[in-house]
DNA sequence: TTGTAGGCGTTATCAA
DNA sequence: TTGATAACGCCTACAA
């Protein structure tokens, strides 16, 4: 191991340029010589230098960087987010740190520190579903950076939010199976201190009224929408009487509540039917295949970054909240 | 927007303290009476503070950060192991920067350069499918710190390596279609410069060639194994004579082609029995379940992290491999 | 236990 | 077009 970290230094004393020089012409300044600095850049690329961006950042006070939080990389729908922000960063040169909160507060909050403490330009979040206050955001703004929350809306007063029209999908999603003559309809719902899982109990209900149906707040199950929490609401679920559909407020739920079912002989859709809300892969490939409600998630990553980077370029934090337009997906589950 | 940025010496003019006796406070220093230790730390909180890392970090010499590169964080496998490295490198106090490399060598080597400037301390990296040289690595080596490859293995003479047993797994899941009687095995192989899929062609190889199976190299269907692959390389298998199992080097290419398969009239298992690999979540989900060989992918983040973090601890860079075993699960889609 | 002073590597300002 | 110098915010000998 050489053990030796090259600085602007060392390539001004091997070459006998001041190091202002250097920096220049690293940065690609128009105040050098082409002959200097293509010297210089063939002699960097010799010494092995890498430019310390702390070094610069700290200078500069810009980090070119935006922070991304979402709850679990591994979910499809934040994934595709994901790859959405990245393109759009990358394009206008800023990288990008990727952090998941598991769904925990207290992580998200040690998360915004790491990246407040790091400076980067502006953060980008999905807020865990155990978040329902929000001091640590205000610290991070106080320091005069902009943060912008995208699929789970909040502070839609102070703040801009990339949402997608939850209430109008979940009202669509219940009206399908309505119309597909379902009276008895159990809605899978989420924790109710975020807004996402509010519209879209708030859709099926409204549904419901709409078609003159019964609301009955036994046939509201709510819980983290886990995998585990599928196999125990549909033992509940059974319990109820003359179920014959279910909406859940995502797919991991249903999609385990299925399996569960099936293995105790109910038939999907015959006698219960199925719509999920994300439309993450497995919704298209398993049996039967499930009717869901699918998300612009490349289209909310880039419309997020480009709102996140124009407020660093305008050093402004405004509030305006961006809807995007979901769509339902029927497949088999409800057929 | 208030866009102040707190530093030490803002606290130390307001309580008339020294700004290294705030720095000792603020890093619990032993240095500092509990007393005024209190009265920093509480008024670090009310001013907003945020320590700068870059500063701190350029100081230091030491980020306290590892840098983690992955093909994609949406495979269910990395963002498993993901969560390995996370745990192992959180509790030892460092944070992590994950990075995706889509696959592309340009793109890797872009990465790379991205977390030597930010100085991350080490770097666990599973390569792209395109890369096949390596100075992008020897320019952050030489720089002073490791970097360890993990699940892909590479430069297995100069680095750490933590892997699985890609031929014993290979070779098993090979045997167990022969023992359930197939004889005409066509394997989808990924690319060849990867040793992973060289492995794990080899021990298909090695299983035929003890039970003395002929080996038709017509049979060895190369490809990316995206999603896209296991489509037209079902085309061109259903040319071939007699096929009568598919040996698949992942998952993927694996459901997808059993879904275009069973469109197209083909039985899962009686005509053609299917073996994956990686088990995916979906491998559970679909009709027919995929018989699969499951990795210890959490366990690989946490042995991986362990290994770098050991590495950094000792400035030194070793070679040592680290083989940890898969395990076949046998679902439907081979009985 | 606290204060003083210098430097990490870079860039911006000013001068040459 | 190039060079000299100071400063970004923090940490750490060393001194008091």
């Amino acid at each position: 191991m050489k053990n030796k970290k090259i600085t602007i230094h060392d390539i001004s004393k091997h070459l006998g340029i001041d190091s202002s020089t250097v920096s220049r012409a690293l940065n690609n300044s128009e105040r050098v010589s082409k002959k200097t600095k293509a010297l210089i850049l063939k002699t960097a690329t010799e010494m092995g230098y890498q430019r310390n961006s702390l070094a610069s950042k700290l200078r500069t006070n810009k980090s070119n960087t935006i922070g991304v939080v979402v709850p679990r990389i591994s979910r499809h729908f934040f994934s595709s987010v994901i790859a959405g922000i990245e393109e759009t960063a990358y394009d206008a040169g800023y990288d990008v740190m990727i952090c998941q909160s598991l769904e925990s507060f207290e992580r998200e909050k040690k998360l915004i520190g790491t990246l407040h403490s790091n400076r980067v330009d502006g953060i980008l979040i999905s807020i865990s579903m155990e978040t329902n206050h929000y001091d640590h955001f205000d610290v991070y703004e106080n320091h005069g950076s902009p943060i912008l929350f995208f699929d789970r809306p909040c502070r839609l007063d102070k703040n801009t939010n990339v949402i997608i029209d939850d209430f109008k999908a979940s009202f669509e999603a219940t009206e399908h199976l309505i119309k597909a003559g379902k009276k008895h309809i159990v809605h899978l719902s989420g924790p109710q201190n975020l807004d996402l899982y509010k519209n879209r109990r708030g859709g099926y209900v409204s549904a419901l009224k709409k078609h003159k149906l019964k609301i009955d707040e036994s046939y509201i199950l709510e819980s983290q929408l886990m995998k585990e929490d599928g196999v125990s609401l549909s033992k509940k679920l059974l319990a109820l009487p003359m179920v014959d559909a279910v909406f859940s407020a995502n797919d991991t739920a249903a999609i385990s509540a299925i399996q569960f079912l099936k293995e105790k002989g109910v038939r999907v859709p015959q006698d219960i039917a199925f719509v999920g809300f994300s439309n993450e892969p497995v919704s298209a490939v398993i049996d039967p295949s499930l009717t869901t409600v699918s998300q612009p998630d490349f289209e909310m990553g880039k419309v997020a970054t480009t709102l996140l980077l124009k407020q660093i370029k305008d050093k402004s934090i405004i509030n305006e909240t961006r809807v995007l337009k979901p769509k339902l997906i029927v497949r088999d589950s409800s057929k």
